[in-house]
DNA sequence: GCGATCAGCT
DNA sequence: CACAGCTGATCGC
């Protein structure tokens, strides 16, 4: 597809339709209130919440699609002038609420823009989605892939979300007589907080905002603002961290939680050990079960399993829990194996463990030999293909350095540092915002 | 005064 | 470093 078509995730100038994976805010950078510029396509879900993340979004422009329908889009192709059609369809992508993907098919062939995702190998929403994606695709295979990479590196290795809801589980009812605070964004693990409501049966303090979000995602019932109703609550990530509980620990006894992919790789960077080949000494509580030490082979039965009751005691009060809405590094490469596409692009820049995912995948594309697998790599000029697609991916920023270098770069100093663990637990904060408004619920 | 952008922070 | 933000300062209108 040539440029000044289709956007996805980027909001400037320049397309003729616009399309967002979610409604996280790094993904609608440069969208706003007064965005105005055409169509603008989203899920139903992400529809629902666009109101209240941009009041007075003038809502006529949203277009709804539904996952697994194929819509076309009627373009003028800039280059001859001429109308040419192109059709798109959304696949779930489990990675927050109204979170999709969104298949491309026309004249330039097929490519996916996989937004942030998550398909585990166990999840059964998973399978519905990769069989609508090769159902969608029968026997053509997708040229060119827009991949989540934000965890694409061996080092990230982490459970389903499933068994990390049950570390969260067993960790607050182990503690029965300790407040519980979980810190969490905006929007997103509403899942993990359903568990924990049903489970334990108890009701679940957000703050009034998260609360109107949860109500606007039809729950009902389960969450409140009254604090005098639960032990359990779950506070904005950013008012978050050790001070916080120190404080809360002057009061009351209070233990946080953190439900994190990203600490799993830094806190064993932060020791200096090789994560697939060390055993689990700092471990605390609970035991990391073996590792297959060969990246490239977990078992189907392997995967699910690994690294139950994992979950680290970070400090006295504070346990993270490896709760991750994106594809771990194992499920990324299954997904690739899966569409064998013939180019990737990792939509993810700014992951202190970016790297090109050719750097791990090439041998699984279908458009690059083995024999000359670093090749392009190292000539970052041949893009001309990706910059047909017109997306939030800055193709010709100097951030995007071949990989060689840049995983050169990355691992001796961000991934092999100890300083990554330790600023972790030298956060300084001055108080959690926990404001005691009783809100109707 | 307002929105947009950026720096700084976690 | 930052999964995905928040806060405050500054700039242009």
């Amino acid at each position: 597809m040539e440029a000044g078509m289709v956007s996805v995730d980027r909001w400037t100038h320049g397309s003729q339709v616009y399309f967002l994976t979610h409604i996280h805010s790094d993904h609608t950078k440069g969208l706003s209130s007064t965005w105005k510029l055409a169509p603008l396509y989203c899920s139903r879900i992400t529809a629902k919440l666009f109101p209240s993340k941009f009041p007075g979004f003038n809502l006529s422009l949203l277009r709804i699609v539904e996952t697994g329908v194929w819509y076309s889009l009627s373009l003028i192709a800039p280059s001859s002038n001429s109308l040419v059609t192109v059709k798109a369809m959304a696949i779930d992508a489990q990675h927050c609420p109204g979170a999709v993907m969104y298949l491309f098919q026309g004249e330039f062939g097929c490519m996916l823009y996989t937004g942030d995702f998550r398909w585990e190998r166990t999840s059964k929403k998973a399978q519905f989605g990769k069989n609508m994606l090769l159902n969608a695709l029968r026997d053509k295979k997708i040229d060119n892939l827009y991949l989540d990479n934000t965890y694409c590196n061996p080092s990230f290795m982490f459970p389903s979300r499933e068994v990390a809801a049950q570390q969260v589980v067993d960790i607050i009812a182990s503690n029965p007589d300790h407040d519980i605070i979980i810190g969490i964004d905006s929007l997103g693990k509403e899942e993990l907080l359903l568990n924990i409501s049903r489970v334990l049966k108890t009701k679940i303090w957000v703050w009034p905002e998260r609360l109107q979000t949860m109500h606007l995602l039809g729950l009902h019932g389960i969450f409140t603002t009254k604090t005098s109703v639960t032990r359990v609550r779950a506070v904005p990530r950013y008012s978050f961290s050790i001070d916080t509980l120190e404080g809360l620990n002057l009061v009351r006894p209070t233990i946080g939680i953190m439900p994190s992919g990203l600490p799993w790789a830094l806190k064993w960077v932060g020791e200096n050990r090789d994560p697939l080949q060390s055993s689990s000494r700092s471990v605390s509580r609970g035991d990391r079960i073996n590792r297959s030490s060969n990246i490239g082979s977990y078992s189907n039965i392997e995967m699910p399993n690994m690294m139950v009751k994992s979950f680290e005691r970070y400090h006295k009060y504070m346990y993270a829990v490896p709760y991750s809405d994106h594809a771990c590094f194992a499920e990324i490469q299954e997904f690739i194996e899966l569409l064998q596409p013939d180019t990737i692009k990792g939509i993810v820049s700014s992951s202190p463990s970016y790297v090109d995912p050719h750097y791990y995948f090439s041998h699984l594309c279908r458009g690059i030999q083995p024999s000359c697998k670093y090749q392009k790599l190292e000539r970052p000029t041949e893009r001309k293909k990706d910059e047909e697609l017109h997306t939030k991916y800055n193709f010709g920023s100097k951030k995007f350095v071949g990989a060689a270098s840049e995983h050169r770069r990355i691992r001796p100093r961000a991934l092999h540092s100890r300083e990554g663990c330790v600023s972790i637990l030298r956060r300084e904060r001055r108080g959690v915002k926990i404001l005691e408004t009783d809100c109707k619920d």
